[in-house]
RNA sequence: GGCCCGUUCGUCUAGGGGUUAGGACGCCAGGUUUUCAUCCUGGUAACAGGGGUUCGAUUCCCCUACGGGCUACCA
């Protein structure tokens, strides 16, 4: 019988996930919702000095932000519960003590300043410390104390911690779905401990006996956990269980200079590492990405469908996604191409969905104009905003440009760029364009064909040429030499707005 | 330093013993739009280096270089 698949993502609550993280989760969920399997929600929060208020929330929220689903939670609970580690401790002492039990692990009771001295001692020397076979017995452990003072130790309260015992001169092999077999040397690995004195685990025994506990049958993670594969496919074997598979996952890298991407980038580099807003770091969310673009980027960081498709909903990823199409070196973060993808999406949404988005910005920066002092006002009439963002949506990447791309719609220019103004702005203009605004004011029917018509006609009789009018109309209506059509424009301003701002472009410029 | 992992255009990547080494982002040019943008067309640009193996290597093997990760009573 084949193992259901049941895989987890395990942050811990220590501040705000970033995409890295997230595109573990979503790695996660893919490959659980492609093989019918479980995705579980885990919070490793051993770390009581590390925990932050209001990081779990705020994962939970982000997960739920991106539309990753998970089966089985903190919030939500599940037949495996509970699903906050804090909230399992009693489990892991006993499991830590099993392996003490069989000889696997043993008692530590050296204290900081102890291995501190050690590893500084070591390092002024060009040596590295290590806590492990070489010299496990010349220090202060169960291992090398004699009976009555380990029970002097644990009778008395003495702090303790539980290392495990690697054995010496072995060959560990492992295996990796992503990256292949790997050799190990277990001369080389240290005693790690597995059990802090403070009662807690380290995330290494937490989590195997969590993984084991909640018949986790494949463990995706990042690459930074595969220097500790050999631990913990050791401790699986000291529980005589069976391990799950692996796959470490490459990191990602930081799109400019060295090193891994950090949280602190953002700020730097000046584009979104965070899903959500934290404090003053601002989200993918607040900066305007949608969801969808930030899973499509962050899938296709480090995996690749094998075809040239680029553009995936998360429905289409989980039907495409594959393990063995993951990518083993590091992929450098892309700001400009996540742009790209949020622009894709924004062409996607539909007018009515972006006039709404578009509302409450429109709203604040009318009202600091000083262009609307009440409401209702027909400024923000739903059917204006769709006309205007039908026009202004293809120029946009995000709906926070809509107001520089389209604020000519609301108010009139109040200056007129220069150069254009040198390049169209001719000793014929005024007449010419007193003589639209004649026209103008003539017109019953004020659409963008109408419009068009009626310029055309009159050019055609008398001999003018189009292109001399133009421009200085779109100049008089915008202020530049930018925007939608200059019949678009018009017809959607109407009439009385269009012949006010030729007459105010006249008293401006003449 | 030690251990482990990696290396195809600037970036994300496809490919894989014989290919004009393909796509996307970016950039550049042209077309459309009498504007800007969208859009379309085209262009730029890569197998880290050295040794093997082979008729033939970017592809397989080794070494070097470079990049990355880990090296806590953090995850």
């Amino acid at each position: 019988m084949i193992k259901k698949v049941r895989v987890r993502f395990a942050p811990s609550p220590t501040g705000p996930l970033h995409i890295g993280g997230v595109r573990t989760a979503l790695f996660n969920y893919l490959f659980a919702k492609k093989n019918h399997g479980d995705f579980i929600l885990r919070i490793e929060d051993t770390d009581q000095n590390r925990w932050v208020e209001g990081a779990e929330d705020y994962i939970i929220e982000a997960l739920r932000w991106c539309g990753i689903d998970y089966d089985e939670g903190p919030d939500c609970g599940g037949p495996f519960g509970p699903y906050r580690q804090s909230e399992r401790q009693h489990l892991y002492q006993e499991y830590a003590l099993e392996l003490v039990n069989r000889g696997k692990a043993y008692y530590a009771f050296d204290t900081q300043e102890s291995l501190d001295f050690h590893r500084s001692d070591h390092a002024s020397r060009g040596k590295t410390f290590m806590y492990n076979w070489h010299n496990r017995l010349k220090l202060d452990n169960s291992l090398s104390l004699p009976d009555i003072r380990i029970a002097e130790n644990l009778a008395n309260g003495s702090p303790y911690v539980i290392r495990f015992k690697v054995q010496e001169n072995e060959i560990i092999n492992l295996k990796d779905t992503i990256r292949g077999s790997i050799t190990i040397d277990s001369n080389v690995l240290d005693d790690k401990v597995i059990f802090k004195s403070d009662g807690m685990p380290t995330y290494h025994l937490a989590n195997i006996v969590d993984d084991h506990l909640m018949e986790i049958s494949h463990v995706i993670r990042g690459e930074e956990w595969l220097p500790s594969l050999a631990l913990h496919q050791l401790l699986y074997e000291a529980f005589d269980w069976e391990a799950p598979q692996f796959a470490h996952l490459p990191l990602i890298m930081k799109p400019e200079g060295k090193g891994k991407l950090s949280k602190r980038d953002g700020e730097k580099l000046g584009f979104p590492v965070f899903p959500l807003s934290w404090y003053e770091a601002v989200g993918y969310r607040e900066a305007g990405y949608f969801p969808d673009a930030v899973v499509n980027f962050l899938a296709l960081l480090g995996w690749n469908p094998g075809t040239e498709q680029e553009i995936f909903s998360l429905k289409e990823l989980t039907d495409a996604f594959s393990l063995d199409r993951v990518h083993k070196a590091g992929a450098r973060f892309d700001p400009d191409k996540t742009k790209w993808y949020n622009q894709h999406y924004l062409q996607q949404q539909s007018d009515d969905g972006l006039a709404g988005l578009f509302l409450p910005l429109l709203r604040d920066k009318l009202t600091i104009t000083g262009a609307i002092t009440a409401e209702p006002s027909e400024l923000l009439d739903p059917d204006y905003i769709l006309k205007v963002v039908r026009l202004i949506k293809a120029r946009a990447t995000f709906v926070s440009e809509f107001w520089e791309l389209g604020h000519f719609f609301f108010l009139g220019p109040d200056t007129y760029a220069a150069n254009p103004v040198k390049r169209h702005w001719k000793s014929e203009t005024p007449a010419l364009l007193a003589q639209w605004a004649e026209i103008l004011a003539s017109m019953d029917i004020f659409t963008e064909t109408s419009l068009e018509n009626r310029l055309q006609d009159w050019t055609l009789t008398s001999g003018l040429n189009s292109g001399t009018i133009l421009p200085a109309l779109r100049l008089v209506l915008v202020g530049d030499m930018k925007g939608p059509g200059v019949f678009e424009i018009m017809a959607v301003i109407g009439k009385s707005a269009s012949l006010q701002r030729i007459g105010a472009a006249l008293a401006a410029l003449t």
